[in-house]
DNA sequence: AATTTAATTAGATATATATAAAATTAATTA
DNA sequence: TAATTAATTTTATATATATCTAATTAAATT
């Protein structure tokens, strides 16, 4: 099912006249002016729901004597919600690679044969450049600075910097025993 | 789960940013600044949303470093759309409950020592009475007029309004070789 | 053909609400 | 304590839509 589809079928359940006018049905199938009577609405309101509920082929009809019959089709809402929500999700998902494809870009540009050729000047570059070199960190093991010192400088000299830098983003934090990985 | 919660829950549901924001943390759990720039929103409509969607219990939150991660409660996704269509419906369900209670009042008033004391006036009582009436007929099978008349003496004197309204009522109908019963 | 009656459509209105800008609050760091 | 930043709330606005009345269409009966 589509994000689309997704909305109108919900719209369709997030009303109360409809709501209504689908449990009727899931009890029996009923005609428009019953239904009028017992929700207490015009037979011309509950036209303009049904015809809402069968574009998304909640309800189907059929003639029999004087009236217009409709009926639930319940194959329609033999779904679990959660099902829906697991589904691809198009725009968000699409917004995720994109933002993993810009990532990639910068990485691409900063670094060579593993190196940093330099610290970003835009916070926002340098914040991912920065969490590619927390990968060198283990979580949860605590570090000396010595130790940060050398596995900085495996990528660029101003290990000062990156250093301070990484504690300031909330990538690494300290105390008196030594640094950690963060994130 | 009563009608209200019904509701509020699928108008959740059926907002695109709503629902872009529960797919995304059906996937992971993130902070409004992350949502706000992932679906193109700023953090005040991330925020709103979310406060609907905690007051449905559908997120929940908790802190960490900066930020206020949200994460989606699956279980209160986890119901099959039909299983909440098949509950109780509250008003609808009274409504047929009154409606009965009508008929049987009208049908008491009506009727005694299984006779028909008089034909009502009033063309919606007259109705139920012909109905209560119409019971004696088997469906399907076809009555001579002779027959007819006699079925409906039992109840009342005056066979020959009582059969015509029948008819005019749509509950009977008739061609040459005779009447039969319509609901 | 004319008439009745169910159903739908059109038009008008009132209500609900999604959104952003601005202001405020809360939490964290310096 | 001051400053920064994430999150929330307030306020204003624009859009969507549920509902009714009235008009129209469709179907069935006389």
């Amino acid at each position: 099912m589509t994000e689309e589809n997704a909305i109108r079928l919900f719209k369709c359940l997030a009303d109360k006249s409809r709501l209504q006018i689908l449990k009727s049905l899931a009890v029996e199938d009923m005609y428009v002016e019953l239904l009028a009577e017992r929700l207490n609405l015009t037979p011309a309101t509950i036209s303009f729901h049904l015809r809402k509920l069968s574009e998304i082929d909640a309800v189907r009809s059929y003639k029999t004597q004087y009236y217009t019959m409709y009926s639930l089709r319940q194959d329609t809402f033999a779904v679990k919600i959660l099902d829906i929500l697991k589904e691809q999700s198009d725009e968000a998902d699409l917004q995720a690679r994109r933002e993993q494809a810009y990532r990639q870009k910068v990485i691409d540009a900063f670094f060579q044969y593993g190196k940093l050729k330099s610290i970003p000047a835009q916070r926002k570059k340098e914040r991912i450049v920065l969490e590619e070199i927390a990968k060198a960190f283990e979580p949860g093991r605590i570090y000396s600075e010595r130790e940060v010192n050398i596995l900085i400088a495996d990528f660029h000299d101003d290990f000062c910097t990156i250093r301070r830098d990484m504690i300031s983003e909330q990538l690494m934090d300290r105390d008196e025993r030594g640094y950690w990985r963060l994130v």
